[in-house]
DNA sequence: CATGAATGAGCATTCATTCAT
DNA sequence: AATGAATGAATGCTCATTCAT
């Protein structure tokens, strides 16, 4: 009767993932407002009542897709160890992290990131939950590492901007459709890291 | 009669012009789907019918206010002379003129970007008048500077991705809110200018 | 373009008239809960979009229709008359009075009665607009007549009630179907005032 | 097994019970459409589905709730004594009598007659219950007052209608929130005996 | 050309009911 | 018997589009 019914718990969980994972598919074909929720109960194997019986309303499943997302966005250990080691190289892994999570999660960002910049809701809880977090570990970062004279003394503000502009616009490179983009994405980390880091190399650095 | 009448069609084209001067405030402010033609209509002071005289139809609305964007988008004089220029004037002077037409042309951009990342033709028309047209140039740019030895030899396709990366992530960044982007908009040039061209010049530059 | 054209004005009148009038009878025959938007459009002979270009929604309905019976209960000029006269002939006079208007608008009153009762909003309005304007009258009335020694001596408040559960009770039965009622509604008038009046007669009136 | 085991009998009573209680109370605050199943399961502490283990569906509640209510409507030992006594004295006494239970069964009328309105055969059920079974009592015993003498000669069909008019209009004041009604109901008994009484006393009986 | 009332297809949402556990 | 997740038919409402004036 509780809501901490482990069982019940794990099936509803499971029940939430099946319908935000149609719905991303229905999203990301069709946009959130052309997408129906017939679709995306059909898609999802459910009646339409289902959707209601987990979500406020169609409304609540792109925030739903913005929460599951987030909740990926853990810093994993491989990019954890890079911060502590060369700075170029921290640069590369970094661009690989983010070309693998975009590349992975292209469906969901997809299907999500027209409705984000439209809906102001979701627009604050995705800059809060994306743009914010990370923009705040890099900006500390470039500040340290600017300090220990690593890097070039830029502003760190701006160049963390500059950076995940980056980012962002080759998402949004791929939802448009670039090919060339598409093709080569696996090349990409090394391009950026290549532009954008050896711009930050101190000038001594260039002696 | 005819449909060449020289003040019938000056009439018409500022119909035009008024109707989708209207269309893209709504459509920045609500978004497309949540914009109706009544509103559309009341903003510039027309009848819903009227519409309908200049418009196919409220899909239309878009690849229209895309097509005026376009029109904007002929290279200015300012632009080419800084071709034939210094390299890291030319990309100083690039970011300035893009900055400017993406600050400049925000309330349409951002009116139309979530549509047209999410309508095929519209997606389409704008990777053709925005992304490629300009693409095409700075490609050829980079290839060319590349072959003087004025740039390092990078890729000059993916170079150019991770530039317009940059800009069009910018743009998003602004319309997802970002604060410091918008209030310090007059430094990104600057600020991109240095991190993409001092990762351009060949390594003989570095001595 | 003022809404104070007269033509349009006159126009939309009779449009709300149209589609109340046909919501009163479908509310009458169904509930109105059991009406559909749709329903209640085809008995109007207009589509449903056109309900909503009159009223709110389907619950602005009985509303309009209890607005549209307070306008009728003026007090007419027979009644008014029967103010000044003998006391009894007063009371035949209001008892005629409030039967035929019963009667007269049984359908609409058999339409909203149900709601009114579980509504709120739609029970306050109402009772002021019913329940309230008659008995302020009545009370006054036997105030005053018996103060003149005209009515026995009795509480004109609780008095009110009654004479006006009296009506209310009537057309309630009449809506239970009470055969009887129907078919003798004309002699009620009578019966009703004999049973009321002749109790309200000052004791020295029985000597 | 057999369905005439009296301890399974009387905790089926208790559950069907438990669950027209809880309805009434909905469908009192709420009215009979607005309420849910699942409110009322949740007001009885059952499941939804436990209600279809003893009801039909929720339309068969209301008539459950009706049948409970004509239970209780035996005429109690001191209405029966009071049919033989003094005949002001029974008015009177019937007066309280169906005060009394108004006031106790508010709740349960206020639930169902709405709907005992609005549905034919809940309004047929309603009818036979509660209207005819005390009209044809209450007019036999006009009818042979009357011939007795005790009771001025009128009709005795429409004399009962109109008191039961006001035993059923007074209880729909009430339901509309007449806060006089409500803080003076103890009074309404004497006031209405004297209203209605006192003009049916034969005219000797004035002298 | 301009108007705006009328249209009705399309959609999100609700909720009584079912049934596997 | 009890449960409550799943169901899907039913419905109020929106809004792009049409067309008579």
């Amino acid at each position: 009767m509780a809501d901490t019914d482990p069982i019940r718990e794990q099936l509803a969980a499971a029940r939430r993932n099946q319908i935000l994972d149609a719905a991303a598919q229905v999203f990301a074909a069709k946009g959130f407002h052309r997408a129906t929720t017939r679709e995306i109960a059909q898609a999802a194997g459910v009646s339409e009542g289902t959707i209601y019986n987990y979500f406020g309303g169609k409304a609540d499943l792109p925030a739903g897709i913005v929460m599951r997302l987030a909740d990926l966005e853990s810093l994993d250990a491989e990019l954890l160890e890079a911060l502590r080691g060369d700075v170029r190289a921290f640069f590369v892994a970094m661009f690989r992290h983010r070309a693998h999570r975009i590349e992975q999660s292209e469906e969901m960002l997809r299907a999500i990131l027209p409705e984000v910049l439209v809906n102001p809701d979701l627009r604050d809880r995705f800059r809060a939950d994306f743009v914010l977090r990370i923009a705040t570990l890099l900006e500390e970062y470039v500040r340290v590492r600017v300090a220990h004279g690593d890097l070039r003394p830029v502003d760190p503000e701006l160049v963390t901007r500059g950076v995940q502009g980056m980012f962002v616009g080759l998402l949004v490179l791929r939802i448009l459709g670039d090919e060339t983009l598409i093709e080569r994405w696996d090349e990409m980390p090394e391009v950026c890291a290549t532009l954008l880091f050896d711009g930050l190399v101190p000038e001594g650095g260039r002696r």
